[in-house]
DNA sequence: AAATAAAAGTAATATTTATCACATATTGCA
DNA sequence: TGCAATATGTGATAAATATTACTTTTATTT
């Protein structure tokens, strides 16, 4: 297997919902018209931004910062499916589906966020044959990158998962082509994010320093050797 | 627990993509525009309609019967996610992400599936705002039914996964409200939508017709008693 | 209707994952 | 700075799930 398959296999795309792509595909005059009317908040780490079964009130952009989204499952434990980044929405699929907030959004770092309130933001989405079709597109993509995770939940056991989860977390995290990238995640997060006890996670962990594929400082995680995370993940059995 | 907290807690609508109401919504002209559109194909039973990787040419709008969805995953095992039924709409997604199909679609019985080709149906969906809004409103829907999904599979236990399962496939499959529901599915294709092995499944099923919790006659199931299974399923235990 | 193929079911065993009961670090803040 | 709270980590064990190797039953085809 060349870099070229394996770009193929770990496409990062099919993991990310990519609605900070947004920006790009907007005409300038009606990227001018939403900038204008976003309002700028800043959270301080592990600050909610909206929580579920909340009334949607607006959108909101994370212009800086990271965020976990997540759902309360058993016993309230948070099964979180997603990090979003620099550049994404949050917050919109509610407004859309004119249902109440179906997950949580929290802050894990230091964050600035835009918000536009709902009767702006839905004036100018109603007035903007551009921006429903580009949100069409947004949610469509998320469609493919959603039903892609609840095969790897059902079928990967908890080492492949977690491979998985590292190499994405790498791309999220990674500031600077040159550095290694470092993940800066609590235990518990990582473990509701791969799906498993916080036990078996530092357990596997441990297994991947032994390995000398990952090392750690603190709650930070160095990804040493990709390649050899892709391996452990099998994303490459489901091709050919 | 009374049946209004247990209708709360296992509401049908978590779980439905709800694609199907949209024809509730749409204006007369645009309902009559598209089912101009629309040209009648007959399925056999087991029968593609459209497979992952593949180019979208069209929407599909499931008139009668029964399609599974799912996703190809570790060493091509199907991961079924979703079973549409009567009215549902297939293979939008794609359409409107311009990306290939992230899902394929197949028949479970035999079905009446209507068609309306790609650049008939962008033009329709390009002209008019009510579609465009009513399809967002739509996937909006459909991302908290995922990430609700998602959930299930990373924390409950296959004994729990095949309680909800069944409780979910008893209303698809249901004909007429007095009737018990009868679930025609293979023991291979109920284990990939559960996700777990089929020898898993079997003894499990086995264990709820010990309990006279179910019954079954070759490959149909039969649910006797619908509140037990929510018992098992846990699903209560995640409010409050 | 027999032959063949496919699906369903069984049992034993191996492997993975969760849970419990702790010990030790680390962090936040009074 | 020190105290409490929270997070991290360890080891033993229990429980759940997957796998292997079959047999039996049910469909399908000639």
């Amino acid at each position: 297997m060349d870099f070229e398959e394996v770009k193929k296999v770990i496409s990062f795309q099919k993991y990310h919902f990519g609605s900070d792509t947004l920006w790009d595909n907007l005409s300038n005059d009606l990227k001018q018209q939403l900038l204008e009317s976003i309002r700028l908040l800043n959270f301080r780490k592990n600050q909610i931004v909206f929580q579920e079964n909340g009334t949607p009130t607006g959108i909101y952009f994370l212009k800086e910062g990271k965020v976990k989204k997540y759902k309360q499952g058993l016993n309230g434990k948070e099964q979180i499916f997603y990090i979003a980044s620099k550049g994404e929405l949050l917050g919109y699929h509610a407004l859309l589906s004119q249902e109440y907030y179906p997950d949580s959004s929290e802050t894990l770092e230091a964050s600035e966020i835009g918000f536009i309130p709902k009767d702006v933001f839905m004036k100018i989405y109603n007035s903007s044959n551009e921006l429903k079709e580009q949100i069409a597109k947004i949610m469509g993509h998320e469609y493919g990158v959603l039903i892609n995770h609840i095969t790897i939940m059902a079928q990967y056991n908890v080492r492949e998962r977690l491979a998985i989860t590292l190499l994405l977390l790498k791309d999220k995290f990674k500031k600077e082509i040159s550095q290694p990238a470092e993940i800066v995640l609590s235990r518990e997060d990582l473990a509701n994010y791969v799906g498993t006890a916080r036990e078996n996670l530092i357990r596997l962990l441990n297994e991947l320093k032994t390995d000398k594929i990952i090392k750690t400082k603190g709650r930070t995680i160095f990804i040493l050797k990709p390649y050899e995370l892709i391996k452990i993940s099998n994303l490459y059995l489901h091709v050919g």
